[in-house]
DNA sequence: AAAAATAATG
């Protein structure tokens, strides 16, 4: 009984059906030290016996009720609330507020402003949490509507709820809309500021993010937040210098960070991972005074994507040692690690144990690296009876990762033509890349005529290859390459230096490999002219000219590099004496005295 | 009483 756990039980006694406020504000005490809701229940049914619903004050009891209930049941909350005799805007905000967080009953936030508007007037208050559930749910005009009514409010200069609008509208996919209400607010915090950078990374406006980020220095000073949102730009964009500048920056000023020493560590990871610096990367993780699940499984991730699998296996087996508990993030980095080197026993093994040892269920991604592992190591067969196997319905990524394996040589063209044909069934998918692999796949084994019929297919129905970009950043400035991109100021140097680099690479040696040419576009310009214009071609032909020697070369390209590509960039890194570290769609390859850190398997 | 807030297969 919740009397007996309380300092002074005979209080209770004397104080029944007492409604001041020094018996609400010892109810509200009592509320404070509630564990379970069992507990809550007992307080619950005290007020209920001891209160009566006088004024405001009750219901605020009444709400911090509602909101305890809510942690542990929110049935209860919602039985609680039915009970009330009257409401206030204050009481509907918290059940709101309880469903924007819960889990499992985010929808029912926005049925409950619906029925809160036909009974009380929204305050300001209402609408970060309305705001947070259509977020999440991705519930546009549900949040539009809640908009119009904030601003019919008069609420236009509210800085809570002019942040949450600018959420709302990045996580919908409207960045426009976000950047018009932060555009017009009056008044903006440096979480304004923080939200509406992180809305610009996470739509991919990388270089936006980052000018935003310049110009907000003028008026605040950077938190975690700010440098978590940044470092992320600079992983995605490849931005290693502006993220090694951040990293002194906090270094500098590192007393305004020691709260975010975690989180700032854990970025930081994961930028040099992803900029290509593992050996940063490594030098952060063992340097960290604390790490958490997410250190791990960063390091183990970075590992992977940089072709270290024995790294990652050790990194894993540390981590075990340490007795932190690997999830299911972990185990994707694992089985990609496997995936890199086409470790088909491994991957296998590690996705038993997961299953079995962790009792972890398997996600799409995990299905999605074993099926790539098993097709990329030929074992179509075995990769289609996990696709048959797995309990949810293949993505268009997996059934391309088969497609993929069956451009290997000796393809099954009566398989890889069963598989295209589920691949461009499957709705909603993207299908470009599917008629690439397909025309391969004619190609691989000469069968032209049908080659020739899917380019003709992609001509009529219109669809456009994706087309190969790389870029470089040199003294801070990102150059691009499009294949056969002559936009470039210095064009006609670079163009001159290909030149000397095939002059170069023929004297040692070097026979171009046409067979992952793409004939959509290139086989009537001749191939040979167009493989040495791919983008990457251009982009490392612009760093040698550029860098000074002894700098690695740094390329970052949006598609897979090709098998002739691979093989110029390991004979140009013998041939000039240069570090290339590229990064493809799905990993780094370090090129360094003639050979590739891939083991040419990727 | 209020907003956002790591990392994820190809």
């Amino acid at each position: 009984m919740i009397l007996a756990t309380t300092a002074r039980p005979t209080t209770y006694a004397i104080n029944t059906s007492t409604n001041t406020s020094e018996h609400r504000r010892h109810i509200l005490q009592i509320l404070t030290q509630c564990t379970s809701i069992s507990q809550l229940k007992q307080v619950h049914a005290y007020t209920l016996r001891t209160t009566t619903f006088d004024n405001t004050d009750t219901l605020f009891l009444y709400s911090r009720i509602l909101h305890f209930a809510s942690l542990h049941d929110l049935n209860y909350s919602f039985q609680l609330f039915s009970n009330l005799e009257n409401t206030n805007s204050f009481i509907w905000n918290t059940l709101i507020r309880a469903c924007a967080h819960s889990n499992n009953r985010k929808n029912e936030a926005f049925l409950l402003f619906y029925k809160m508007v036909t009974n009380v007037e929204p305050d300001k208050h209402t609408f970060p949490f309305v705001l947070k559930a259509c977020a999440y749910l991705f519930a546009l005009s549900e949040g539009k509507q809640a908009h119009g009514f904030a601003l019919k409010l008069g609420f236009d200069s509210d800085v809570y709820i002019n942040n949450s609008l600018i959420h709302f509208y990045s996580s919908c996919g409207c960045l426009k809309d976000a950047r018009r209400v932060f555009d017009k607010m009056p008044e903006r915090s440096l979480v304004s500021w923080n939200v509406m950078i992180d809305a610009l990374v996470q739509s991919g406006e990388f270089e936006s993010a980052l000018r935003m980020f310049s110009e907000m220095q003028k008026i605040f000073e950077p938190d975690g937040y700010t440098v978590q949102s940044v470092l992320d730009a600079c992983a995605s964009f490849g931005a290693l210098s502006l993220g090694m500048w951040v990293h002194a920056y906090v270094l500098r000023k590192y007393e305004s960070f020691l709260d975010f020493d975690l989180l700032v560590n854990n970025c930081l990871l994961n930028m040099y991972c992803k900029c290509g610096s593992l050996d940063i990367a490594v030098q952060v993780f063992e340097r960290m005074s604390k790490r958490d699940l997410n250190s791990w499984n960063a390091m183990i991730l970075g590992f992977a994507m940089h072709g270290e699998v024995e790294e990652a296996f050790r990194c894993f087996d540390e981590m075990v040692i340490k007795r932190v508990i690997p999830d299911s993030i972990t185990f994707v980095g694992i089985l990609s690690a496997c995936n890199h080197r086409g470790l088909v026993d491994e991957g296998r093994s590690y996705f038993d144990k997961m299953v079995f040892e962790y009792k972890i269920r398997p996600v799409l991604e995990h299905y999605g690296c074993l099926v790539d592992l098993l097709a990329r190591a030929g074992r179509i067969v075995e990769a289609l009876d996990v696709v048959s196997n797995m309990p949810m319905k293949p993505d268009a990524a997996i059934w391309r990762s088969l497609l993929d394996g069956c451009c290997k040589k000796n393809a099954d063209i009566e398989l890889s033509e069963e598989v295209a044909r589920k691949v461009i069934e499957s709705e909603g998918s993207d299908t470009s890349g599917v008629y690439v692999l397909l025309s391969r796949v004619y190609a691989t084994a000469n069968r032209w005529d049908e080659a020739g019929l899917i380019r003709k297919l992609m001509t009529d129905k219109g669809i456009k290859k994706d087309p190969g970009c790389s870029s470089i950043e040199i003294n801070g400035v990102f150059h691009e390459f499009f294949a056969g991109d002559t936009s470039h100021l210095h064009t006609r140097e670079i163009y001159k230096f290909l030149d000397v680099i095939e002059e170069r690479l023929k004297l040692a040696g070097y026979v171009p490999d046409l067979s992952q040419a793409s004939m959509v576009d290139e086989l009537d310009n001749g191939k040979r002219r167009s493989l040495k214009l791919h983008s990457e071609r251009l982009a490392i032909a612009y760093g040698l000219l550029k860098l000074k020697p002894g700098i690695p070369i740094r390329i970052f390209k949006n598609l897979r590099i090709c098998s002739d590509c691979h093989n110029v960039t390991k004979l140009i890194s013998k041939a000039f004496d240069v570090e290339i570290i590229v990064r493809d769609r799905v990993r780094f390859h370090h090129f360094r005295n003639g050979s590739c850190t891939c083991k040419d398997y990727w």
